[in-house]
DNA sequence: GATAGTGGATAGTGCTACTTACCACTATCT
DNA sequence: AGATAGTGGTAAGTAGCACTATCCACTATC
């Protein structure tokens, strides 16, 4: 275990906390107080603590991902939208006049791009909500430049599925889309806000 | 109070304790136990309420802010900077030969789209961060797709400069700002899981 | 044979974002 | 005019989370 801790720079003591919370299965056995632990439970731990670190998942959130990744008969698709589903969180608007008007929005983008409308997935929710939130603030400006983003965000998931083709053994493909969904979204935001900083600057020097 | 807290929905406990924090400015007194809050109070407490549901700031992220806001001595293009950084959470990667790779794959892409390169940035610390994460976890393919990324990411920081090249007064400037940064990122984020759906969809029915 | 480390369990820690409880006082309803 | 609910202000308490510390009997290793 020292070796485990060692090699990927985590505590011993989180380690067993880790275990005693199903996010890491116990090693192999080798004597009444030794156990192996192999290659497969470093990858898990780096994964448990990119997830912790960069993707802001709760340790329960982490759980059930693992669950579904330990347990084979969770087939691959069903395995692809739980992951989806598990790390995006949900964020309910309170109903409202905004509300409504959020969800139109949202419909309309979603049938101007051809994308399926699924009012039940929590993405669909939470750009309901935020849109929601920009309208009370009276952000409109900002709602007008939603086809932008929408369009960003199809070159986005149109280089997430490229990476995702790429892979064929289920244990990686599942790994790739929880840590694709994980990181991606922290790497954007980073983009944008170095993108943001030259844009800016270039418009400012113009109108100074 | 009890009006400021029904037409934004904040518990009265709650709002005390936003005042005690500095988050918001105390109503102007009427009597020896009664106060007047305006228009500002509402607006600033909604911004208070998105930040945290959306954003995920911290109350003494959202009081820093605050203060900088209330401030006019600050000057508008620090103030811009300052509610970029410090929304921005700082990721330090610990040293090793995968952060080195990813600090060059972060330089060579700034170089490439013509970005500042700014080191101390925030952001950059960040998609530093991640890439190296990418990099010990052995996820090339992502890495690969980067550039893709990153076009997606200039053009959300267009429209972003765009709605703000049509504010004129101050205040109503930073609030775009701290809102776009904080409610952009989870927007991108729904619309890029929302455009996955579709995306995989469409290359798993080809090939099934 | 001393020392450090093991798996396993329980209890404790530090932090954050609120909540509760209390105060003397006052607006408002009846 | 008296009861009731609400006010601003402050201090103390709480719930949840992600660990971290301590203890245990035991064992590998120097």
């Amino acid at each position: 275990m020292a070796e485990l801790s060692a090699t990927t720079g985590v505590p011993v003591p989180t380690i067993k906390y880790y275990m005693r919370e199903g996010l890491l299965a116990p090693g192999r056995p080798t004597g009444r107080n030794q156990a192996e632990y192999d290659d497969g439970h470093v990858r898990r731990l780096r994964l448990v603590r990119i997830l912790v670190e960069y993707g802001g998942l709760s340790i329960s959130v982490i759980k059930d991902l693992a669950e579904r990744l330990d347990n084979p008969d969770v087939p691959l698709y069903s395995l692809l939208g739980a992951a989806q589903r598990t790390i995006t969180e949900r964020r309910e608007a309170t109903p409202s006049p905004h509300k409504e008007k959020a969800e139109q929005l949202v419909a309309d983008l979603v049938a101007r791009r051809g994308w399926r409308w699924e009012p039940d997935n929590p993405a669909t929710r939470t750009a309901v909500g935020v849109l929601t939130a920009l309208g009370e603030v009276g952000r409109q400006d900002m709602i007008d430049v939603l086809d932008d983003y929408a369009a960003a965000a199809e070159r986005i998931a149109e280089a997430d599925i490229r990476v995702l083709g790429d892979v064929d053994d289920r244990e990686r493909t599942v790994e790739v889309v929880v840590i694709g969904t994980a990181l991606g979204d922290p790497l954007v935001a980073a983009l944008r806000r170095l993108a943001q900083a030259t844009v800016a600057r270039k418009s400012f020097e113009d109108q100074p």
